[in-house]
DNA sequence: ACATGATGTGAGCAATAGCTCATGTTTGCT
DNA sequence: AGCAAACATGAGCTATTGCTCACATCATGT
């Protein structure tokens, strides 16, 4: 209700003994638990401390206000995806294509799967955080984006593959594309996702659109090789 | 906040006068505006009434609370949208088959194109609404992937043409990467969007994925046959 | 043992939200 | 013209929110 006042002075404090820690992390989990069971509108900052077993003097001993909380603990659901696709990652890119898009869409599924409901509800309310937490997510799949190009550059470069001619489109489609049918069947279509049709499906896709060979006819053609690619550029240590 | 309270007695107007008519619309497109400038957690009945040159008694006239106003002005929305996509199937379904999809993009680009603005606070701010809204887009997605599903069944039967064979998960894919990609393309990545490669490269991957023959290699393949299917169920009048 | 800062508490305040209702004004009908 | 119903008003009520602050307790070094 009252976000609009500026801070007078920093009041807030930073953990710095172990008690401290837990306490933070007490409330963080709290405000993730009570967010999802009760929605964004009756996640009050009350009832996260209450939940928490915790007095709301201490929630505002380490968060500025409520916007900082949520946004505290979006960084840390973002964190822990990102740290998921990444570890993945390495080994995707040093994979035969087909099977680097394969790796790439598991990949993307266990990213998704790391919190369901905390993430349906934080993808549903994000923009009501404020305007950073928006900005991080645009980060990550901006990244994921970058990568992809590189990488289809890379491609194109060393091998005889036939591409898309832009890339940017081609990258842009492939990562929406898969994080969009993750996520939604992730949320709203588990039948769909349980079968196994559903990763054969969606990795046919992808790799029927970037290839233009009759490579393409089998998606375990062996023209594909190998490629090494630079790691997405990180805006701060995980 | 106070959301909670049953109805005593409903004591809700409907509009039956030239000018009760007026109003409910200068409310609804106040709603719209506050919306749209302030978000959803500035959007306050008293502010929105401020807008709409009218006083809060007239909101609370036609509306039982918050959440239907909110949800009135989704309702609205959607039935936009859904006219415009509608519009377009009719001829859509009997092109022949790389000229249909590509006519689904195209639609499903302009339909988004209604309200930008609108739509985005719309789509991000959804389930604070209420369950009811969120609902109502997802059988407008339901509808299009079932449509989607019957056009590829009856093009399975009538034509040559060879489709996946897991059809659920083919129409899954095929309407949620043209709506994703054509969603974020419109809100966020303007640019890709105005490149004539962007629907050129979407309807490709489309196309690409859905027929497996050689008739796939050119989009302009006049293999396939128009095909006359019945129109999407509509759950109730426009 | 004691001092000092870190940590934790919770009654309560100012602001604002959604909403009501007693009252006034306009419209349509005879 | 006159009347009833539809329409419109807005001061103000109550509930609740985000947040403060004076104070208590705990952890640690000396």
């Amino acid at each position: 209700m009252r976000l609009a006042r500026k801070p007078k002075i920093s009041r807030v404090r930073k953990a710095r003994q172990d008690r401290a820690l837990g306490t933070v992390d007490t409330i963080l989990r709290a405000t993730a638990h009570v967010l999802v069971r009760d929605g964004y509108d009756k996640a009050s900052t009350n009832r996260i401390a209450e939940r928490a077993g915790v007095s709301i003097g201490s929630i505002y001993q380490y968060f500025p206000n409520k916007e900082a909380l949520f946004g505290a603990l979006v960084e840390r659901h973002i964190e822990e995806m990102r740290g998921v696709l990444v570890s993945t990652f390495a080994d995707v890119l040093s994979k035969p294509f087909p099977e680097a898009v394969r790796a790439f869409v598991l990949a993307m599924i266990r990213a998704h799967a790391v919190d369901p409901a905390l993430h349906r509800v934080l993808i549903e309310q994000l923009p009501r955080v404020g305007s950073l937490p928006l900005a991080r997510v645009r980060d990550v799949e901006a990244d994921a984006v970058t990568l992809v190009k590189t990488y289809l550059a890379h491609l194109a470069e060393s091998t005889s593959l036939v591409l898309p001619k832009d890339l940017d489109v081609a990258a842009f489609l492939a990562v929406t594309t898969v994080e969009a049918a993750t996520h939604k069947a992730v949320l709203h279509e588990r039948d769909l996702l349980a079968r196994p049709s559903f990763v054969d499906e969606l990795v046919d896709m992808v790799v029927r659109y970037l290839l233009r060979d009759e490579a393409a006819e089998k998606p375990r053609a062996p023209t594909a090789t190998a490629t090494k690619i630079s790691a997405p550029r990180r805006r701060r240590a995980s």
